[in-house]
DNA sequence: CCATAGGTCGCATAGCTATTCAAATGCGCG
DNA sequence: CGCGCATTTGAATAGCTATGCGACCTATGG
């Protein structure tokens, strides 16, 4: 048994036998070279046809020496394994695949909670052009291993804020802070909650905390932070954050929580507490997700560009983008009847 | 400009020379044959990580004539991009993964909604082992158009009900239809509804339907089906269907709607119409997908299990599951607030 | 009619690894 | 001390494509 399994795969040697041309020239026609008349051309592509022909990428790879594949590592919360993903991080993944698509990239998809398997070393062993890391806030253990063989791996951008020196794209976490603060002032709000933290796995979750904070003060209303479990992110922390402030009996009528998930914790909060939204509190979340339109009442949410979001990081992988100084992804508020 | 960019790459020649060994024995020590001794494996492993070595996949694969890949195409919606996918998908998507990981497959995905695309004959080019596609009721054209290339592409398997010779994984619809309508009958429905449609994409959603009203009528509760247009499966549509239904005047109190999504509609078409849930009327969903949480009141849904799904349509693929003919994956009812 | 240039095409090869086959080594045993 | 066997290793090659470079042909100008 020599030959690797070859279950009758047509070479370009047979497409030139029956074109009656030499294999270069099969493989020139085919690339759509220049430097081949159109007759032969036709000639060509008829073969190929027949024979029912495709370029083996394996040898055009080596031979070429890329790919034309991107890998995206989707990092996945601890212990929950490949099914429990942030529903954030599917729509950065779609505007990712949307983005690669149009420059006829393919994409590599890598998603686990097991970090020695979460990055496989794609670039290095030739699988892919670069690597793109989304999901950053899920998952200290694996952001700490990304940190390490990112400063290694050459062409890497990841979804966050900057820190170190690999590549970024993020939310303008800025300027949707300071959305969601205006808004919530603007529609009478006076004492403003923010659910998050400022020790989150990465900086996004901060920035947005401290935008929000200053902008608030700023509007001369008063601000303060609930904290979460630093690297939390699911629903149960927002609502614990919610009910220890609902516990101290502050005063509070207007509610920014860094991400849509926790958000969603919150309302159960305030839901239990009976206090009802949005005419005692008004709230408002980050992310988009989809699934903010479901609850009751429909959550307000700053929402990120996802088709920019995915377009800037395959460009800061490729390098080839037009402008790569801007890695901040603009932001809209959406309101509902949350807020 | 001979030599395809090589940056510095370090072959697996350069390992052995300074190993003292031949190249060879570098591939056998780096891939655990066992004909190696444990001393010079231990030499080339020094060696190679001194050197900062990685086999090439690209040409392991090409001397190989296998590439550890299996493709997955996500199905979108027609007109939506890459950004409109069924949360389902995306969950499935997660089982999948899990799945290919634990055999160390690498999975790459396709994710847009141009047909053309979508399908990029990644077995023939010798891309990856075999296909995966899911998402089938999410777009007509795009599954008419894989109906025709399934039938040349050998290793392929869908999410869905059989159609056809390709072959296929899908949710337990019997049981899982079955399921529904007997939770809704025991909780003291009389008048049920389905909302769906037998002509959908494929099978799948007939499947449920067909097997909701016989299991209701056999139970003898009054059944019948508020059609959805064929290839829908969107929120929108499940309003409309139930307004219809309410409509007409006839009674209801009792609705299965064959996926979330739907169900999601339904709730919005119920509560404009001031019916309560699940006092005046009880909802029953399927997929289980995460968002069914949020809904108030939360959404009984059919839930099927996403890592056997996963794994029966890796194994379908790979062709070395333990019982090729298990094609159902179980499926449980999750009881919440909306029934 | 010859030289030149432009347009096409074929020859030879590189790209790196995994595997086949043969060779080398070491060892037990007659 | 020689032979056969088991264990390890090396030399040669296949796997298929893309590309550098030279060869060829035709048309054109002198």
């Amino acid at each position: 048994m020599d030959a690797p399994r070859r279950p009758g795969r047509v070479t370009s040697f047979e497409v030139a036998e029956r074109a009656g041309v030499s294999q270069p020239t099969v493989s020139r026609a085919l690339s759509g070279s220049s430097m081949i008349s159109e007759a032969t051309r036709e000639k060509v592509l008829v073969a190929a046809k027949e024979l029912g022909y495709f370029v083996d990428e394996r040898a055009a790879r080596l031979r070429r020496g890329h790919t034309g594949t991107l890998a995206t590592v989707v990092i996945c919360k601890p212990g929950g394994g490949a099914r429990d993903v942030n529903p954030f991080s599917y729509a950065l993944l779609g505007g990712i695949c949307a983005a690669a698509a149009e420059r006829g990239l393919e994409v590599l998809v890598s998603l686990q909670s097991d970090e020695d398997k979460l990055f496989g070393h794609f670039v290095e062993r030739g699988q892919a052009e670069g690597l793109i890391v989304i999901g950053t806030t899920a998952n200290r253990a694996a952001w700490d291993y990304f940190r390490k063989i990112g400063e290694t791996t050459e062409p890497v951008a990841y979804w966050g804020s900057p820190l170190g020196d690999l590549d970024w794209v993020s939310s303008d976490n800025e300027v949707g802070a300071r959305l969601a603060a205006g808004h919530l002032v603007e529609r009478g709000c006076t004492n403003l909650v923010c659910v998050g933290s400022r020790t989150s796995v990465q900086r996004q979750f901060a920035e947005r905390v401290d935008a929000f904070i200053a902008r608030a003060e700023e509007l001369g209303a008063s601000a303060r932070l609930a904290t979460i479990e630093p690297g939390g992110e699911r629903r149960e922390q927002g609502r614990m954050a919610i009910e220890e402030v609902l516990a101290s009996g502050e005063a509070v009528d207007g509610i920014f929580a860094v991400c849509d998930a926790l958000a969603f914790g919150v309302m159960d909060g305030l839901q239990a507490a009976g206090r009802a939204i949005p005419d005692d509190v008004r709230l408002v979340g980050f992310d988009g997700i989809p699934a903010s339109e479901l609850t009751t009442p429909p959550l307000s949410t700053i929402e990120p560009d996802l088709d920019q979001a995915g377009r800037l990081l395959v460009e800061a992988v490729t390098g080839d983008g037009p402008h790569p100084s801007i890695r901040r992804v603009p932001v809209g508020l959406t309101v509902r009847g949350s807020s």
